[in-house]
DNA sequence: GGATGTGAATGTCTTCACAGCT
DNA sequence: AGCTGTGAAGACATTCACATCC
């Protein structure tokens, strides 16, 4: 097992929703100078990012879309769906879990959980907001894989731990803390204000 | 005007951020070491982004905590509000608009638009969503500096093409496709979909 | 004594350039 | 002829290690 850098996963991705395009566009062959314009890369990074995992093309012709994207799909493991949890129902929760293109890309939420009483047993698209309390049984006995936090930055440490000795290994957090995993838990971090800080540096200019 | 990495920018906003609460701690001093711990790297690590842009420390001792603060909210540009305008007020964009942490960390969402005619004209804490036909011209009279472009994927390079030409020279975008932006814009993406799929890669492992 | 600031060393990622297939 | 796959080169980022200064 290779070590493959988080930026190559990005563009691996990347690729995978061009090849998607490529494909709904009836394309049958994709060069990697294609890929590359498209993903704002150049076509050495295309091959060298694919030359990672197999040697998918056919010199002189491109990549056959079809069975790149087959191939793109079982790396990423997105060839099939995953069980979600959303830890978190507020504003920026419910929002994610109306987010289509989760669904659309085989990420489905079946639980929600939140420690405000008030929003316990609220429905929320076919699932039942549960309370905070139920949220470590929960995950366990419906087989949760991923868990999205999406709780205030105080609360998430707390839940993380708990979710982790749930057995999930892989987070995507909200909360804008630095949150501590074992080793073998995946964790990344989705910190608007951060975002919002560099685009702040960018205008500042130094 | 040195060039400075993304991660380096990143990773000052997070020294920001462990400086306010050592602050709120009310201590008077804080090492590399303590910064580098807290933020997941290393005491040189620390040492040198922070060399990028002088000497705020003092050897021996390490650094002023409100004096580091300062320099540094400065370099980033966060000494100040930004006026922020928000495109696009479906479930995203509105949980967006109430994040409380933009507000308390000087991001001001000022304006907000939509395309869509049901929402035009409804209250959202305290601001109007405007009519997309008259973004352009608001962008411009409120002297908006930065966007969050929260629409449909298909709908958002056109917007950013506008917003480029009302003047705005950064923007934040959550609509899952790669834009283009002319060069001096400062873009960053927020892509839910690809950070899943990150996880996705991570949990399949190969 | 103790922690900074920084050149040098190391490690990682990207780009180049071309041999090798189709 | 065209485009891939890949060593080698180059660029960039991180870590080391130590002289320097408080």
């Amino acid at each position: 097992m290779k070590k493959i850098s988080d930026s190559a996963v990005r563009r691996l991705a990347l690729y995978q929703r061009f090849l998607q395009e490529a494909a709904d566009a009836g394309l049958d062959t994709i060069s990697s100078g294609d890929l590359a314009e498209r993903g704002g890369t150049t076509s050495a990074q295309v091959r060298k990012d694919l030359s990672l995992f197999g040697s998918f093309g056919k010199r002189g012709l491109g990549y056959e879309v079809q069975e790149l994207l087959r191939e793109i799909r079982e790396i990423l493991g997105v060839d099939r769906t995953w069980k979600v949890a959303l830890v978190g129902a507020g504003k920026i929760g419910s929002a994610l879990f109306s987010y289509r293109d989760f669904q659309k890309r085989g990420f489905r939420i079946s639980a929600a959980f939140d420690s405000d009483p008030a929003k316990v047993g609220s429905d929320m698209g076919g699932v039942t907001v549960r309370a905070d309390e139920e949220m470590d049984r929960r995950l366990r006995d419906e087989g949760i894989e991923m868990v999205i936090v999406a709780v205030p930055a105080e609360a998430a440490q707390a839940v993380v731990d708990r979710v982790v000795n749930a057995g999930v290994r892989a987070i995507l957090n909200f909360a804008p803390v630095r949150l501590r995993v074992p080793r073998g838990v995946a964790l990344r971090n989705v910190d608007l204000t951060l975002e919002l800080e560099g685009l702040s540096f960018a205008l500042t200019g130094r």
